[in-house]
DNA sequence: CGGCAAGTTTGTCTAGGACAAATTGCCAAT
DNA sequence: ATTGGCAATTTGTCCTAGACAAACTTGCCG
C-alpha cells in the first residue's frame, strides 16, 4: 500500500502520545522500536503507529503500559471489552435496536440520513430525554465501539461534529436563559472534546440557567478572567477519558486556585470519574448529578456548595 | 493578586511554547529564568508568563524572538500594529463603524445582544455576503486587537464560539447539496481553530457542494482514510496564522502521500499565506480563491487541478 | 475482608549537545 | 536601483541518559 513513515511529532500526533513517553518506551520496553534516518532521528513504520494507537486506546481504557507491550500483538485485539470501571452503560429503554441503528448511519457514512433520524428523534423525545436516552448512551456506545476498534477515527469524528451540530441547533432554539446561575462552559487546554459540555449546556439551558459557551481549550488564567468579566456563579469543565488522568487533579486545584472562592467549580466527563474529590470542586460523574447540581445551586441561591457525593 | 506560579507543563498549555522551546530560550537568551522548587524543577511567575504570551502574539505576527527578546518589555506594546505583510485588511463598504459596534458587545461581554445583531445582518445580506462582509473582516479585526493585545483571550473566545454557531446554524438551513464536488472539512491535529472552515464550508454549501464537515483536529491517516471511505473528491484544510508555519509544509506532503492522486488537497486560512506552492496541493489564500477554485473543478469536472497562482 | 506499608510502574522533568531548515545580510551583476 | 545567489546567523526540534515523585500493586497483618 503506502510505505510512509511517521518522525517523532508525527507520530505523538497521530496517537497522543508524547515523546517523552515514546522515547522512554522504547528505552525501557524495547518497544517501539523505530528505524533511524541519516540524522539519527527516529522513523516509525505504519504498523508500528497502529499499534501504538490499539496501546493508547487499551490505555484510556484503563490498561497498564507495561502489560499491553509485553503483550503478543494478537491478544491485543482481545482485550477491548475488557471490565467497564464505574461508568454505568447507561439503559435507555427497549430502543437499544434503534440507536443500534443509528450507529448503522455512521458506520455506512451516511450523514443525511443520520441527521435526520437524529431530528425525529429529537422532536419525538423532546430535549432533555433527546440528551439523557439518545446522545448520551450513543456517544457512550461509540466511545466503547471506538477502544474497542470496531469503529474508525473518522467516523466518530463524523458523529461527533453532526451530533454537536444538532445539540448546538436546539440550544439556540431555546429561549435565552435570564436566570440564576450563570455558568461559563468551557475545556482546558489540551481538551479539545466538547460534546459532553454540550450536552450540559443542554440541560442548564432548559432549567433557565444562563450559559455562556466559551469554545475549548481556555488557558487557565484566561477562565478565571472570563468568570470575573461575566460576573459568572459557576465555571464548568469538561474532560473527556482520553484526558491525560493523572493532569485532572492538579489543573483542578490550580484554577482553584485562580477562581475566587465565591465562584463555584464544577468538573464533569468520563474524564473524572476516576478523580478523587476535592474541597471546592464538585465533581459530576453523571448527567444526573449535573442537573442535581444545578437545581441545588438554584434553591439555595448559593452557588459554593460541596459535592454531594 | 496572585502569586501562584507555574510548572513548564503549565507555561506550554498557557503560552503555546513548547518545552523544548521555553529551555532552550533560557539557555541561549537568558529568558525566562525561573525559579526552581525544591526539586530543581522550573518555576514560572505570573510576569514571566503573561511576558512569554505576548511575546508569542508578536511572533506570529512575523516577529522573531531574538529581537523580542532583546527589547525592553515596555517596548514589546509598542510593537503590535507592525506590518501586516499580505493579508489585505478586506474593505467592507462603509459600515466599519457597525463592524467596531459589534465588537463592542463583545468587549462588553454582551453575549445575547451580539448574536442578536448578528443574526439580523444575516437576514439583511444573504449568507454569502454575511460571510465574505462580516465574519471575515470582524474575524480578522479580533485577529488584530488580540495580537495588539487589545481584547482578551476569552472574550476572543467568546466571538469566536458565537459566530460558529451563527454559521452552523445557518448552514444546517441550507438544503443539503446533492452536487459535485463532494467535499471533506477538517483540521491537522494541533489545530483547533475551526472558524476558516466553517466560512468556506457555508460558501462551498450555498453553491450547491456536497460538504462533509469532520471536526478538527483528524490524523492525518485518517483524514485518507475517510477521503476514500466517502468516496470525496476534495479534501479541504484549513491553517489558523497560530499554527506552527514550519510544519505546514511538511504536513501538506505528507498527507499529499496518504491521499491518491485523484483526490484534490486544499489548504485554506491564515496559516498558508506565507506557504510555498507545492504539486497536487491547492493553496486558497483568500475565501474568493475558495470559490474560485470550487467553480473551476465543478466546471471541468475534475478536481486535480492546481493552483490558479 | 479491610487497611496500611513496602515495592513497582510510569510519566515527566533535567542537562547540554547537535543539526537542518528558514531567514537575513552581503556582494556582485544586470 | 533592483535582482540574484551565496554565506552567516537564527531558530526549532531532535538526541541521550539520568532522576524523581506520584500512582498503582502487592503483600502483610489485624
Amino acid at each position: 500500500m503506502n510505505t510512509t513513515s511517521f518522525n517523532i511529532a508525527a507520530v505523538e500526533r497521530e496517537t497522543g502520545l508524547s515523546k517523552d513517553v515514546l522515547r522512554v518506551w522504547e528505552r525501557r520496553y524495547g518497544f517501539p522500536l523505530p528505524d533511524r534516518d541519516h540524522g539519527g532521528e527516529r522513523q516509525y513504520s505504519a504498523d508500528q503507529v497502529d499499534r501504538l494507537r490499539l496501546i493508547k486506546r487499551l490505555m484510556d481504557r484503563g490498561h497498564r503500559p507495561g502489560k499491553l507491550i509485553a503483550l503478543p500483538p494478537e491478544a491485543l485485539a482481545e482485550l477491548a471489552p475488557r471490565h467497564t470501571p464505574n461508568a454505568a452503560p447507561q439503559t435507555p429503554a427497549g430502543d437499544s435496536e434503534e440507536l443500534e441503528r443509528l450507529l448503522d448511519l455512521i458506520r455506512q457514512h451516511d450523514a443525511a440520513g443520520f441527521t435526520q433520524a437524529m431530528q425525529q428523534r429529537i422532536a419525538r423525545q423532546g430535549l432533555q430525554r433527546f440528551v439523557q436516552d439518545t446522545i448520551a448512551p450513543l456517544s457512550w456506545q461509540v466511545g466503547q465501539a471506538w477502544e474497542a476498534g470496531r469503529i474508525q477515527v473518522f467516523e466518530e469524528h463524523l458523529f461527533t461534529e453532526l451530533s454537536k451540530r444538532l445539540l448546538r441547533q436546539s440550544i439556540a432554539a431555546l429561549p435565552r436563559g435570564q436566570a440564576k446561575p450563570r455558568i461559563i462552559l468551557t475545556t482546558v487546554p489540551e481538551e479539545q472534546h466538547v460534546l459532553g459540555l454540550l450536552m450540559a449546556e443542554a440541560l442548564f439551558a432548559l432549567e433557565g440557567a444562563e450559559c455562556i459557551p466559551l469554545g475549548s481549550q481556555m488557558p487557565l488564567t484566561e477562565i478565571a478572567r472570563a468568570a470575573q468579566a461575566h460576573a459568572a456563579e459557576i465555571v464548568a469543565l469538561s474532560f473527556s477519558s482520553a484526558f491525560p488522568h493523572r493532569q485532572v487533579t492538579p489543573l483542578l486545584q490550580q484554577l482553584r486556585a485562580l477562581l475566587p472562592a465565591d465562584i463555584g467549580l464544577w468538573a464533569g466527563g468520563a474524564g473524572v470519574q476516576r478523580a478523587a474529590a476535592e474541597p471546592g470542586v464538585t465533581l459530576l460523574r453523571s448527567l444526573d448529578e449535573a442537573l442535581q447540581a444545578l437545581h441545588t445551586c438554584q434553591q439555595r441561591g448559593d452557588s459554593t456548595m460541596t459535592a454531594p457525593v
